[in-house]
DNA sequence: TATTGTTATACTCTATAACTATA
DNA sequence: TATAGTTATAGAGTATAACAATA
């Protein structure tokens, strides 16, 4: 079998050794892996999978709080809220203590959509660490975690 | 000092052990990062800094092999070209052997950015090893690039 | 005056379909 | 028929400015 005439193989230079190019690389591989595993089965994107997870471990939420712990900027907040709003996924309750602002809550439809979506989400992570073994898996997200610094709850 | 009513820690629940959850994250800093130290400076975007860096380290690359070392689709990356052609900092060759392709070879100006980005991105990856020690940091690109799997060069 | 949430809007990023010109 | 590159366009994703209501 001959092959075709190989290109001088591709040198990566600087990349090589700057986080932020492989960290995006591996977001882009994260996010298609996300989309087979829960994008696609329930309708939701990234950021809405990570809102109901929220949800789904706090009760409630102030969309201040969410806006905070997402890094979503209370404009977008407004119309992601809106769009699951308008699926029946959750409510927006007003604070009876501070007119100004709300709780949001899950239904019990978004409730259910959530917990099924949490627990595709394993099977998504059993994936992952096809390629990942599971103390390498522990260690990414650690060293990920100092990357990023502490979160903003 | 008295401090107001703490609301209740956020608890983070399924998130807090999915990996592409935490790459999203990490994906956000690195990218805040990079805009003070090449983006602001330089006026280059993320994918047109790792552009010139394949430009620099191969003197010349067809549009089809940058489309997917970058995982960028052909049509943006037309325009990607464009914008930097605009600029000066490369020009496109025909190739002769092949009347359809091209070669993508940096000006003396693309160069010159080029090479001064390269150093500016040394400094920006000391900032980074703030966080991370040096041996944090090589560990954290080999996860990275075990959980994207091999490159498409 | 400061804060919560909303509306309107724009710019970047990425993807797809349809086209051309060469092979 | 298949491939390299282009054009046109649309949809996500994210950001800012200006506003309303409440504190």
């Amino acid at each position: 079998m001959i092959g075709r005439p190989q290109p001088s193989p591709l040198k990566w230079g600087p990349l090589e050794s700057i986080a932020g190019f492989h960290v995006h690389r591996a977001a882009v591989t994260t996010a298609q892996t996300f989309e087979t595993h829960i994008g696609k089965t329930f309708g939701l994107r990234k950021v809405e999978f990570s809102l109901l997870m929220l949800l789904l471990s706090n009760e409630a939420l102030a969309p201040k709080r969410l806006s905070r712990a997402l890094s979503v900027t209370a404009p977008n907040l407004t119309l992601l809220l809106d769009r699951l709003q308008d699926r029946g996924l959750l409510t927006r309750v007003p604070n009876p203590l501070d007119g100004r602002s709300q709780n949001v809550v899950l239904t019990p439809e978004g409730r259910s959509l959530a917990a099924q979506a949490a627990e595709a989400s394993k099977t998504m992570e059993l994936e992952i660490q096809g390629r990942l073994s599971s103390a390498e898996h522990a260690m990414l997200i650690e060293l990920l975690l100092k990357l990023s610094g502490p979160g903003k709850p």
